[in-house]
DNA sequence: TCCAGCTTGTGACATAATTCACAACGTAAG
DNA sequence: CTTACGTTGTGAATTATGTCACAAGCTGGA
C-alpha cells in the first residue's frame, strides 16, 4: 500500500511523463523528472523502487514503461468515473474543468437537490435529482465522489454516498466527514489553506523543511 | 517558525473555537477539541505548547485566549486582504465563496486579462485589467494572491505577482511555479487529488497511517 | 481536610518521510 | 580495450511528525 504523499507524486510524475511522451521523448533520468516536479532525484528513484520499476544507468527509465505502470495503479474502472454532488458555483466550475481537461477521470454523473438545477444537462453532464442517487451510483458501480454541497448537508450526503457503495470522497465542505474507516476522505479546505498561505506570506519565507 | 501541518491544524482549531464561543462555551479541554478535528488530544496539547499557550488542568484552555493568540498568528493586514487573478469559472466561484463566508480573509481585488471581464464588478469585487496589476498590488501592499489563470499563463503571472511584492500564492493551475525561495506557494492540484482519492477508493481503505 | 477523578505539560519513544552517499553499472569516445 | 563520466539502486543516516505515558495540578464532594 502506497502512502498518500507517494500517490500524489506518482500523479504528478504522470503528468510530466505524458508531456514528455507527447514530445517524443522515450527515456528519462531521475534528475530530469525531479527538476520538473518539486522533489529530489533520490526521491524519484525511491518511488520507482517502491513501485518495483527499474531503469538503466545509461538511458534512465522508459517513459512508456512508467506510464503503463502508473496507469495500472491510478486508472481503474471504479476510480476514473466519479460522481459530483452539488452543482452550485464550485460544482459547475469542476464540471467545466473536468470536461475540458484531457485527463483520465471523468465526471460521469452529477446530482443536486434543487429541482431548478436537476433534470437537465450542465457542462455536458446530466444532473439528476437526489432521490435517484443511491440507485444510479449502485448501477454504475461508482466508488469515487466529489462533494460540493453546503457544509450543513455534507455529512448527511456523505452518509448516503457511503451507503450506495462509495469508498472515496473528495470533500470541499469545511467539515470533517464522519464515515467508516474503510472510506477514504480528502477534505480540501480552501479557507484553511489561504490562511496557511497568508501565514508564510507575511513572514516572507517558505515553510520549514521545503527545498 | 511553525510547520505547515501545524498551521493547518491551527486554522482548523480556530473554526471550531469560534463555533464554541458563539455557543457561549468559555473553556475547552484538549480531548474535546481533538474530537471535533481529526487529531489526538496529545497533538492538540503539543500544538498549544508550540504556541506557548497553557491551560489549566481543571478547566482546560480558555477559548477566548486561544482565539486571540490564533488571530495574532493568522490574521495580519498583509494576509487577510488577498488578490485573485483570473475570474473564470473557478475564480468566480471563489469570489462568491469568500464573499458569502464569515471568515477573516477577503478578496480585496481581482484581475483578468479579458477586456470583457475586467473593468466591472463580479460577486461584489472590482475586477481590474492586468496592466494595472503591479501598481494596485503595490499600493494596497497585498502580499497574498490566489492564482486561477490557465496553466500556460500561470508562471508568467506568478512572476509579475512576485515582482509586485507578493510573497504567498495559492495556485490552482497544475504547474510548478518557479519563484524564489522567499515566496511560499501552495498548489492545489485537483486532478492529482482526485486520482489519489480514486486510488484509495478502489482499494477500499484509508491510507496507511490514518487514524 | 483529604481523596477521587479528571486534567495538563512534556520527555521519551515510535513511526513516517526524505536525503545522503556510494558501489555497481553502461555507454561513448579514444 | 580501456577510461571517463554520469547514471541507478539502496542501506544507512537524518529529519519530520505524531503518540505514549506519567508526574503534577486542580476541583468538588465526602
Ligand atoms: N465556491 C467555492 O469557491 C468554494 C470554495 C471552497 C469550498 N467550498 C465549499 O463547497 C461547497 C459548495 O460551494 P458552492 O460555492 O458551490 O455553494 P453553492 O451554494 O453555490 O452550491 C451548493 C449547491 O448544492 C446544492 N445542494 C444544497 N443542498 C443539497 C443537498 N442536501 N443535496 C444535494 N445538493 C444540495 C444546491 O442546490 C447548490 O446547487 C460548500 O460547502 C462550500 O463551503 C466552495
Ligand atoms: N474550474 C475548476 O474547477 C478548476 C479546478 C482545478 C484547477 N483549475 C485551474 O484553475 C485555472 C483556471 O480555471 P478555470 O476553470 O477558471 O478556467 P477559465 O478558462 O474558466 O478561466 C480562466 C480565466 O483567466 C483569464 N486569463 C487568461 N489568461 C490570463 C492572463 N494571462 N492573465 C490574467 N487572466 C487571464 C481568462 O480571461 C479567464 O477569465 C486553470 O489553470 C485550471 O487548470 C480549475
Amino acid at each position: 500500500m502506497l502512502s498518500e504523499k507517494t500517490v500524489e507524486r506518482l500523479s504528478e510524475y504522470r503528468r510530466h511523463l505524458s508531456d514528455l511522451q507527447a514530445r517524443g521523448v522515450t527515456h528519462v533520468f531521475s534528475n530530469l523528472l525531479a527538476a520538473e516536479t518539486r522533489v529530489t532525484a533520490a526521491q524519484v528513484r525511491r518511488d520507482m523502487m517502491n513501485l518495483g520499476l527499474s531503469g538503466s544507468t545509461a538511458t534512465g527509465y522508459s517513459v512508456s514503461d512508467l506510464l503503463e505502470h502508473l496507469a495500472g495503479l491510478l486508472d481503474h474502472p471504479h476510480s476514473t468515473r466519479v460522481a459530483l454532488i452539488g452543482t452550485g458555483n464550485l460544482g459547475r466550475a469542476l464540471l467545466a474543468f473536468f470536461r475540458a481537461r484531457p485527463g483520465k477521470a471523468v465526471i460521469a454523473m452529477a446530482f443536486d437537490s434543487d429541482p431548478e438545477k436537476s433534470n437537465r444537462v450542465c457542462c455536458g453532464c446530466r444532473v439528476y435529482p437526489m432521490d435517484s442517487l443511491e440507485a444510479r451510483i449502485r448501477e454504475d458501480e461508482i466508488r469515487t465522489a466529489i462533494l460540493c454541497v453546503p457544509e450543513q448537508d455534507a455529512n448527511a450526503v456523505a452518509q448516503r454516498l457511503v451507503n450506495a457503495g462509495v469508498t472515496g470522497i473528495l470533500n470541499f465542505a469545511p467539515t470533517r466527514l464522519k464515515v467508516g474507516d474503510q472510506v477514504y476522505v480528502d477534505t480540501m479546505d480552501i479557507s484553511s489553506v489561504i490562511e496557511k498561505v497568508g501565514y508564510y506570506a507575511v513572514r516572507g519565507t517558505r515553510a520549514p523543511g521545503r527545498k
